[in-house]
DNA sequence: CCGGATTGTTGACGGTGTAAACATATACGC
DNA sequence: GCGTATATGTTTACACCGTCAACAATCCGG
């Protein structure tokens, strides 16, 4: 009775079903606990419940596993932007005030995501063996939600609500970019982590409203 | 004849003499050509020409070498904002103006350190293993030449120049902190790596102006 | 001159990334 | 339906890494 063979699911099928994806998801926690340097092929596999070496079959070498959770967390940060353009916004607004509020949300969420998950944020910036082998390429052209691709909207945007200048369109993300990365790397591991969230906030919101005001 | 015994320096004497030293300059060179992960504390002793092990009678653990590294670094960056107060300026400029050139000058040259030395200038942001254990103390109180020195006394000049407001003083380093650091990250592993230096410069340039005239 | 403190060495352990050889399940052509 | 190629997972092995403990050489203060 209960024959080994026809019991349903005793022990995990030899074929995983789909271990690229539980790779990435145990990646995603490893980088949510540590960063990037916490993240480990051997320990990704023993997550997955699978052998130490089973990952090589879906992920070249490491470097392929880090850049596939990188990805995996910019699109967690992506629905995050998308999510603070969709936030209420205080009534009585002109559409171009509405529209530079637009743009200071998204920064605001960019840092606020940033400090709420400083492992995986990290993980954007992860290496690849600096000789960069293919750097370009990137496909990523669809970029619908990817972060870069939000903030662009949110500028084309403004240039629609007459909050900026078309002429100062070109570019216009690169200050924007520049700073709220500074921000959150000023915050996470430089001299601002100490500061309490309360100050911390301010002091974001004051500087992106210096650099929106100066587009 | 020929006494071993008295033959001078036939092999490297038993104790190094500076092996501390010789071990950050180890791991400056490492840093240089892969950045912070690229450094190993028996490849450091390899370099030093000393057991593997050897190292541990300097450094607690590899991050206490990666900590001394960083200093190092940070040093040489200090170095390199200091050379950029002290270049010539352009003449028939007011004194608001030249502070103003000032400012914008160390910038240029936080960004140029950054292109110039991406490995070592990545081992900045380098982590001590999230959890931050000691985190605040630093000591680092005279700061002579420490980057974030040399910008409040940019700053401090400006106001003495009457290029910038006494009241908005306070907290002026966030953006320009913030910016310098975003532009570097967004040059060497974002989107504008590709770009010729050329233009790389020219958006430096015009992301600083716009800061500083915001300020 | 001697004995303790510094500094360096040796050997060992568990962890990592990676490659090669092997095993098993799945899928597809006949 | 069968049989085999292919995809997927396992085992074994190697070199490297960080770290610890035990040992050896040198230096320095009494």
């Amino acid at each position: 009775m209960a024959k080994t063979v026809s019991a349903p699911r005793r022990q995990p099928p030899y074929h995983h079903g789909n271990l690229a994806q539980a790779l990435v998801a145990a990646g995603l926690e490893m980088a949510t606990e540590g960063g990037p340097e916490a993240l480990s092929l051997r320990e990704a596999a023993r997550r997955a419940g699978v052998s130490p070496t089973a990952a090589y079959r879906h992920f070249e070498d490491r470097d392929a596993l880090v850049m596939a959770v990188k990805v995996a967390v910019l699109a967690q940060l992506g629905a995050a932007l998308r999510a603070a353009t969709r936030s209420r916004l205080p009534s009585g607004l002109d559409d171009s005030e509405r529209a530079r509020q637009r743009l200071i949300g998204i920064g605001r969420a960019y840092v606020d995501f940033a400090i709420a998950n400083p492992g995986r944020y990290r993980m954007i910036f992860a290496e690849a063996t600096f000789p960069s082998d293919r750097l370009q390429g990137e496909d990523g052209k669809d970029a619908g939600e990817s972060p870069y691709g939000i903030l662009g909207e949110v500028l084309d945007q403004m240039v629609v609500a007459s909050a900026l200048d078309p002429e100062r369109r070109t570019g216009a993300e690169i200050p924007m970019w520049a700073l709220v990365h500074g921000l959150s790397s000023l915050i996470l591991e430089g001299p601002y982590q100490q500061l309490p969230r309360r100050e911390q906030t301010a002091l974001v919101q004051s500087a992106l409203e210096l650099v929106v005001s100066g587009l």
